[in-house]
DNA sequence: TCAACCTCTCAAGAGATGTTGAAATGATGG
DNA sequence: CCATCATTTCAACATCTCTTGAGAGGTTGA
């Protein structure tokens, strides 16, 4: 992940709707949901929905693929990976105090 | 850090000038950098440079003091601490995928 | 106190971003 | 092939964001 792509991922995290989007993809695992489930889940309306999961999938957070009728998003993991590594690398040259408390709430994910 | 502070300190570092920043205060370590010396450096006017370090200051991701004449910034450790701990915590819930590889990208890191 | 220094504030303008509703596209089952 | 479903596209509008330049606000040394 250069700087170009972490501006994109921060400018695509920057929106609420964006951000739940993302949160729910992450929940809901590999699978993914559809366009419409999703729009649901978060209360946009199908072009705002279609909008911003262009957005997000612009900047390679999130993956499409059709199935059927439906157009079903998933989150694109190794990007998410590729943009805390970013932070992490990146922001927290020569300072352990950044990278160490982040290390640490490890223990509190459910991974 | 929450949901809430999480969308600022996205947004506040989805702009190239303020990134550029917050990279130049990370190492510049806790001792920081005045207002016109970070201008300088990431090639801003002196008003731009203060619009931009407001902005961060607001999503508190950076902290100011004055000294002087000048007015010094440097980075809020804690607050990017949280914000990869966000992305970690509450992006990859049940997900290792999103964890490990960064995790394992801080050998590369010079902490 | 005064001049110089450093930074912030303000207003104006250009451009980017988000929302809305209507219409178009593509896929499916009968 | 047609009606229906799921989603995207489009244009218009409002809003937010960034940039610029001029000026104001504190702070210091002479």
């Amino acid at each position: 992940m250069d700087e170009t792509q972490a501006l994109s991922a921060f400018a695509a995290l920057s929106q609420e709707t964006r951000l739940q989007i993302v949160r729910l993809l992450v929940k809901a695992g590999p699978t993914g949901l559809a366009a419409g489930v999703i729009g649901e889940a978060v209360g946009a309306s199908s072009s705002k929905a279609s909008f911003h999961l262009s957005h997000l999938e612009q900047a390679g957070l999130i993956s499409s693929r059709r199935e059927s009728r439906s157009i079903i998003y998933s989150a694109a993991y190794p990007a998410l990976a590729g943009l805390v590594g970013f932070l992490m690398r990146d922001c927290c040259q020569g300072h352990p105090e950044v990278c160490e408390p982040a290390v640490a709430s490890l223990s509190t994910c459910n991974c």
